[in-house]
DNA sequence: TATAATGGTTACAAATGTATAACTATTATT
DNA sequence: AATAATAGTTATACATTTGTAACCATTATA
């Protein structure tokens, strides 16, 4: 019985994730308060600039009152801030601080070094695989995410 | 500034994450009582047969005492089953059962349905190309994983 | 044999994430 | 103008994960 595609990728795609991430994030938590989700709240604010709380949630398949806390918090740090958009007076904008930026870059730092030591066992050739494979993958991800919202 | 390669590949890994796992792990979540561990743990039994708790928190990056708590559970739902190491006592080694292995094909392809739908906004080449880099992401992390392992 | 080290469990506290309902303010629809 | 819909917040309960310390059983070491 042959395993599909599909199967494949959803299972390569589900897999990926916890090889890794938790030992990257140790690092991170011993050194900033952020939490994971609030690092991507600031990554995606980062790429995209604006962000309302509803295409957040979207962006972040979380609820609505969860954003409001994480945002609450990210607020509390001064990572972010509140606008109400003046054409919609409903929707609340947010965008990153300078602070904001400048911490994301020193984590995102602190998480490279981290995977830095992992990656020594692989050789140019193949990290750069990693390189490329990685990309694509978030790439078509970003892409069918960004279908989805119409 | 450019950014350098390994500080690439750790913004695409841990991006990739959050943009599906919620949203796949909510089809699972609403037709069976595994948790995302837990299923996490299953696949890694499945594809090694055998692992003993130790083994499993060094692939989960969790520390011991939660994987008690998870195996706790996937036992009480007869996925998995204890068995103490004739060699040396102190070891706990943990196998999938039949029950485990059909659970776990069922709900890979509960999360399969789910990411068929996602992907339809690919053609054939970029399912491709997302298949093999998925492949090649996950491949990589579990080499460099049991590099770690030694 | 006494001591140290290892593998695992128990107990507990705290952080994070998930889910729902009720609510306010604002905008869109009838 | 009344009603419905949308965006977001507050409140609450719960599930899951993380982190630590203390402990037991077993094995390795001195």
């Amino acid at each position: 019985m042959l395993k599909s595609k599909i199967e494949t990728i959803a299972e390569n795609l589900m897999t990926i994730h916890p090889l890794l991430f938790r030992s990257l994030s140790k690092p991170m938590k011993a050194r900033t308060s952020i939490t994971p989700a609030g690092l991507f709240v600031l990554r995606g604010l980062k790429k995209n600039g604006i962000l309302s709380m509803s295409l957040i949630g979207k962006y972040l398949s979380m609820p609505k009152p969860h954003i409001t806390v994480i945002i609450d918090r990210l607020i509390e740090e001064g990572y972010v801030e509140r606008h109400h958009d003046p054409d919609d007076r409903r929707i609340v904008n947010i965008s990153i601080t300078e602070k904001g930026l400048t911490d994301l870059d020193e984590i995102n730092q602190i998480i490279a070094e981290e995977l830095k030591v992992k990656l020594l066992v692989l050789d140019a050739d193949e990290l750069e695989q990693l390189s490329v494979s990685s990309q694509n993958v978030k790439d078509k991800l970003l892409y069918i995410l960004s279908k989805e919202k119409v």
